[in-house]
DNA sequence: CGATTATCCTGTGCGC
DNA sequence: TGCGCACAGGATAATC
C-alpha cells in the first residue's frame, strides 16, 4: 500500500532516472486508468521535456517543459516500474510511457490508481489563466485537483494539529488518514506514528493534551522520515516495489502494525487489534495510553 | 458540519 | 483438493 514514504521513493527515482528527458509518447490501455477527462487529451505530452517530480502527500505529478502537469496516484496497488525497452508486457499493464531512456511503465491489478493531467487553479479574480498551470516549487497548491490536500505530514505542527483537532469527536487515527488534515498518512503509518508517540489510537482527537499533540507531530514527522531512508514498506502481499522492482525496507521496523498477539518491541505485552466503525488499529495496550 | 457507510477492484488466504 | 467468501484499503460520494 504505497503510502507518503513509498510515494517520495518513487518520486526521488522517478527524478533521477528521467528528468531532463523526452517522452515519445504516453500509450494508455487501460479502462479506468484516465477518468477525469478522455485519455486522449494525454496526446498533449508527446514530445515534451519531464523538468521535474514532485509529490504533496500520496499524490506524484510530473511537470514538463511547457508548463504541463501529469498528476498519478498509486491507490492501493499501483506500481512504476522502469524496464527495459521490449520487455514482456506483465498483466495489468495500464499505460506506457516512451521516454528516451528508456520504458516506465503503470502496473496496477486493482486498478484504483489514476493518472490526470492537472487543471489550473483560478486566479484570484475567478477566472482561470490561460494555458497549463505554472510551473514551480508551489506546482502541487496550485493544481485544482489537489486542493482539498492538508499539509504534506512531513511538516506536520503541534500547532497546526491542535487547531485542527479540537473539538473533533473522531479517532485519532481516523483523524491521521484524513488527506484533508494531513496529506500522505495511510493505514500503516498511522499505527505507527501512534505507537512511538504512545497514544491510544482510538481515542477523540479532541482529547489529546499539548504534550501528545507535540508527539504525535514529532513522530510523524520521524516515522515517515525513517521509511523513507529505509525506501518504504513492502508487506507479505509485495503491494508495493520501488521504480526497478526493488522491496522497501522499513517492514521490519514495524512495532505494532500487522503484529497481532505478538510481543511489542517495547514492553513485550501482546499487540492488540482496536476496532472503531468499519476501522481498525493495531497497538500496545501498555505503551500507548 | 462532522461522522459513518458503501463503492470501486482483484489477489490472497482462510475455513469447510 | 477445491470451492466460496471475507478481507485488504485510498479516495470519494452519499447519507444520517
Amino acid at each position: 500500500m504505497p503510502e507518503l514514504p513509498e510515494v517520495e521513493t518513487v518520486r526521488r527515482d522517478l527524478s533521477r532516472v528521467y528528468a531532463g528527458d523526452k517522452l515519445a509518447r504516453i500509450v494508455v490501455t487501460g479502462r479506468r486508468t484516465v477518468r477525469r477527462h478522455s485519455p486522449d487529451a494525454l496526446a498533449a505530452l508527446d514530445g515534451q521535456v519531464l523538468s521535474s517530480v514532485g509529490r504533496l502527500g500520496k499524490y506524484l505529478w510530473l511537470e514538463w517543459e511547457d508548463g504541463h502537469v501529469l498528476v498519478a496516484h498509486l491507490r492501493m496497488s499501483g506500481q512504476m516500474l522502469a524496464v527495459e525497452p521490449g520487455a514482456p508486457t506483465e498483466p495489468h499493464t495500464h499505460a506506457v510511457f516512451y521516454f528516451s531512456r528508456g520504458e516506465l511503465r503503470f502496473v496496477d491489478p486493482r486498478t484504483f490508481g489514476e493518472l490526470f493531467l492537472a487543471s489550473p487553479l483560478p486566479d484570484r479574480d475567478g477566472t482561470a489563466p490561460a494555458g497549463p498551470p505554472a510551473a514551480g516549487p508551489s506546482t502541487g497548491a496550485r493544481v485544482a485537483e489537489l486542493a482539498h490536500l492538508g499539509p504534506d505530514a512531513l511538516v506536520a505542527e503541534a500547532g497546526y494539529l491542535k487547531t485542527t483537532f479540537a473539538g473533533r469527536r473522531g479517532p485519532l487515527k481516523s483523524l491521521l488518514v484524513d488527506q484533508r488534515v494531513l496529506a500522505g498518512i495511510g493505514n500503516i503509518y498511522a499505527d505507527e506514528i501512534c505507537f512511538e508517540a504512545k497514544v491510544r489510537p482510538d481515542r477523540p482527537g479532541g482529547s489529546l493534551k499539548s504534550r501528545e499533540l507535540q508527539r504525535v507531530a514529532a513522530s510523524t514527522r520521524s516515522v515517515l522520515g525513517a521509511a523513507i531512508s529505509l525506501r518504504g514498506s513492502t508487506l507479505a502481499d509485495q503491494q508495493y516495489s520501488d521504480l526497478f522492482g526493488a522491496q522497501g525496507g522499513y517492514q521490519s521496523r514495524h512495532n505494532v502494525y500487522g503484529r497481532l498477539a505478538l510481543p511489542c518491541t517495547s514492553c513485550g505485552v501482546p499487540v492488540q487489534r482496536v476496532r472503531f466503525g468499519a476501522k481498525s488499529a493495531f497497538w500496545c495496550p501498555r505503551c500507548q495510553r
